[in-house]
DNA sequence: AAAGCTGACAACCGCAAGATC
DNA sequence: GGATCTTGCGGTTGTCAGCTT
């Protein structure tokens, strides 16, 4: 097994060199990922498969973001974590460019540690919804932010999202359905368990922002684009599933009573 | 200035599930 | 069908920089 392979070749531990990442990374822009276990075999490098996948994905992967996590992906963590707990790889999968270990690492530092008194962890995330809430709050008073184009995709697709909203507002006090036939998957846990706090402040750097996966048990893939541009802070366009996403753009409206509109 | 504390991050470990032989 | 291998996940620990006392 690997564990006992580990002591018997004596793996290297420890921090990754800038000439080990090197190494890994040429190993995966030639194999592409996976195999990790022949890593060693076939770059010399004296590290574990174990070792090799962890260090790529969480830290050479193309795509991470470094840095602060954002108030933004803040509270989509204490969301998700209300529903999912510490699923942490499924967290991820809603936060693109940040890993598992990432998030992991967020929340034992914010909310994990055990002295911390209950009342304390909920005070910090009350504060953290609360700095998502004034952001919206300030950009609802700047909207010379929001370009005309946009202003006026909005007002076309307004009507649209309405006429929705009236035709399935049984459908959307019961959850959140897919605009078209095929696809209505309903995500029971989404109405109860967001608030609608955090999607409100989606006009951050974000070009796109993935909300829900399809693949997943749990719910859809809504890959919501054009937040920096979107009429309104509370309302943005969005395309579904993968390659599917400029062909069925509308508009995801973030309402403060039912949660999304589409 | 030095020691102690804390937060952030990287990395390791054990375990479980799936894949392969 | 069972053994072995590989991969992925969540928990935990180690390290380091910045802050406080």
């Amino acid at each position: 097994m690997m564990s006992s392979l580990a002591t018997e070749k004596g793996w290297r531990k420890g921090p990754w060199t800038g000439e080990e990442d090197k190494l890994l990374s040429e190993y995966v822009s030639l194999h592409g990922e996976g195999r990790w276990s022949s890593v060693a075999e076939l770059t010399g490098l004296n590290r574990s498969g174990k070792s090799c996948r962890l260090r790529w994905v969480n830290y050479l992967r193309p795509g991470l973001k470094k840095g602060q996590l954002t108030p933004l992906e803040e509270g989509i963590i204490i969301e998700l974590h209300a529903i999912w707990g510490n699923k942490w790889s499924t967290i991820a999968k809603y936060l693109p460019g940040r890993t598992d270990n990432e998030i992991k690492n967020y929340w034992r530092t914010h909310f994990g540690k055990r002295e911390k008194s209950k009342h304390k962890i909920e005070r910090q995330k009350t504060k953290v919804l609360k700095q998502l809430k004034q952001k919206r709050q300030q950009e609802l008073q700047q909207p010379q932010e929001y370009d005309i184009k946009s202003i006026m995709s909005h007002e076309q697709t307004k009507t649209e999202t309405k006429s929705f909203e009236t035709q399935n507002n049984e459908q959307l006090q019961m959850g959140f359905m897919y605009p078209t036939l095929e696809q209505q998957y309903t995500v029971p846990s989404m109405h109860e368990g967001f608030s609608s706090t955090w999607p409100n402040t989606l006009a951050g750097d974000d070009s796109w922002f993935s909300l829900w996966d399809f693949d997943e048990p749990q719910g859809f893939s809504a890959y919501v684009n054009h937040f920096s541009k979107c009429a309104m802070p509370n309302q943005a366009t969005f395309g579904v599933g993968g390659d599917s996403m400029q062909n069925h753009d509308k508009t995801i409206c973030f309402d403060d009573t039912y949660g999304y509109l589409f």
